[in-house]
DNA sequence: GACCACGATTGGATCGATCAAACGAAAGAA
DNA sequence: TTCTTTCGTTTGATCGATCCAATCGTGGTC
């Protein structure tokens, strides 16, 4: 009749409860013949141990609570589908689940932090997005309640466990590469100063010159979006001499190091592919073909850089997504190390076209 | 000390479980001045109920499970992000949540169901991506489980809940849009028959043209993706006369009606906006500029079409996964209507440069 | 042969809620 | 007054698992 619990299999394999549940959580203490036997049973009725009964001795849940996002981040945005698949297809390994919530706010999201771990018991979290001054990792170290953050704790050094993709290695590993290329003027084109990982992106970028001998380059900082890209264009553009379709630079071996400040930027490291796209909608305007006359990288690796042959740094977004569940599961296993478990990801270069 | 129970709650009000446990589910039963009592006693302790313990004893875990895709759907496939926060906030709305499983196919996702209802007692599902003579939702009519599917049964009509946009209509506005501005040679570029959702978007396309007085225009059939909307574009605009710069008919009130079927199209309605960049793409290398030449409409109104400024069909996504919940929470409260409830939202044309 | 140690198994209590039925007191009917 | 009804509230049992202490059986030791 109804669903098969301990004792029904118990019953079946004619031993006690507890022996089944021995069989299934400590199969050690139990001796083989009694073990295939109370196996054979579990299999034979298709016993599922219920959770939530499981739950209520062991304060335990197995469920891992992840906030989402009110999404509307257009083409940047972290490709939230694909962390989510890999958050949840590692968590299933090792037996856990993942919960959605949502909150307008970073302090709407502790308030569904406690609801949460009140009401459903949730074990920890994963956060997302982190920031300088981040009010949610304050309130969970407070509290001492188990999370992992995917994106570094800006400012508060190693306070706790996260996983993140270096951001500067990426930008790194772009301008190293248009240097191959023998660009010579190459711009940055980011975010306004105070955000971690535009900051981050920024400095990868200066430190691939100053290892060229080339000092500091031409950049931009606007806000993100395809107009934001474009304007920091025609401001890099508009800045330096009128050597828009002077292509001698961008040839391999080109353009001499010492005029790295003269002239406009024939190539563009930016923060994020919706700049990227602006930067080369501005430079097609303008008759500069990106990829011929010019050179563009975005960041992301987003679907609309694969569409348009953008070349772009790709974030191991997958890989990141189960080290967060990695990390937890030891956090919660109380096998954490002695300070908080920290792992940086490096990302790799996809090259198109442009 | 430990977190407050229904027990705690009691004392602290001097009243018995019961009495709490009704102030929260039944609070009619309870004379007004011991409510008040309660009521304020729960919120000074900061009580919250023990959803494991209540689904013991109701078997309801309040939870909703949805399957998430293995992702790299690339430009097309429906915005998940999007879906999951108008589904996830819904769910919350109504004292649900999400949680979120994987399944390399169908067969896989149905022993998921059958998991995660034995294990966690998930209460119903909501399913995405349904197509002819799907596995997964015989299944769950097999065995009467609640679910709802984004996505109609497409080949066995209304057989179970359904919510979903009518792509036809969208076709339809495209194809308006496009009679309107003076259009009389338009295509469409779509996939192999057989797909529920492509036929369907083929259909409004064949509609318009028909209501127009048009007969049949010219199609092409291709697996989705930007190299099949070029490859497409390329047998249409070969098929016919070399018209490719003839601009006349792009004129508004421009080409006469009998000659719709001689010369190349002048404007491509796409079953996806992957599609749609495949057939910009192609019209571009001819020289044909979209927008002032050609016109071209996508779907799905992705991120990519916004920032490369592509006319596209958007779907109420948001109001789609919203109304999942509504009739999930109907049948869960054993509200479900005499035949299964069906939901058909009217998509929108969203109108770029392109 | 009696005793002890130890591994394997068992039975009772428990987690925190809801169900179902019993209960007492006040109000209405005979 | 007495019986019945109604309303608000309380009490005992229960969902299905794990914890903990007790028990059983077996073999080794003196």
């Amino acid at each position: 009749m109804g669903r098969p619990t301990l004792n029904s299999v118990a019953e079946a394999a004619a031993v006690s409860r507890q022996t089944v549940s021995n069989v299934i959580n400590s199969p050690e203490v139990v001796s083989p013949e009694t073990r295939e036997r109370v196996q054979a049973a579990i299999e034979r009725l298709g016993y599922r141990p219920n959770t939530a009964a499981r739950q209520m001795r062991t304060t335990r849940s197995q469920i891992i609570g992840l906030c989402i996002p009110p999404s509307g981040n257009g083409v940047s945005g972290v490709v939230l589908d694909q962390f989510l698949h890999s958050l949840t297809a590692t968590a299933e390994r090792y037996d856990h689940r993942i919960m959605l919530f949502t909150a307008a706010d970073d302090e709407a999201e502790t308030r569904a932090y406690a609801d949460l771990i009140a009401s459903v018991g949730i074990d920890g979290f994963v956060l997302t997005n982190t920031h300088h001054d981040d009010l949610r990792t304050r309130w969970l170290l407070e509290r001492e309640l188990p999370f992992v953050t995917f994106g570094r704790p800006w400012g508060a050094e190693d306070t706790h466990p996260w996983v993140d993709v270096d951001g500067a290695a990426g930008t790194r590993l772009a301008t190293d590469h248009l240097l191959r290329q023998g660009h010579r003027r190459i711009a940055f084109v980011g975010w306004p100063e105070g955000s971690g990982s535009g900051d981050d992106r920024r400095a990868g970028w200066a430190a691939g010159l100053a290892a060229a001998g080339l000092g500091e380059g031409p950049q931009a900082a606007v806000y993100d979006g395809v107009e934001g890209g474009r304007s920091a264009a025609v401001r890099l553009l508009d800045a330096s001499g009128p050597a828009g379709r002077d292509r001698s630079a961008s040839l391999p071996g080109g353009g001499p190091a010492e005029s790295s400040h003269t002239g406009a930027p024939t190539a563009f490291v930016c923060a994020s592919d919706s700049l990227a796209l602006g930067v080369t909608a501005e430079l097609r305007d303008r008759g500069i073909r990106p990829g011929a006359d010019a050179a563009v990288i975005g960041f992301d690796d987003t679907p609309t850089a694969s569409v348009l042959g953008l070349s772009s740094v790709a974030q191991p977004i997958a890989d990141v997504a189960a080290e967060c569940v990695r990390q937890l599961r030891a956090i919660l296993r109380g096998e954490a190390p002695a300070g908080p478990a920290t792992t940086l990801f490096t990302p790799h270069l996809v090259l198109r076209s442009t």
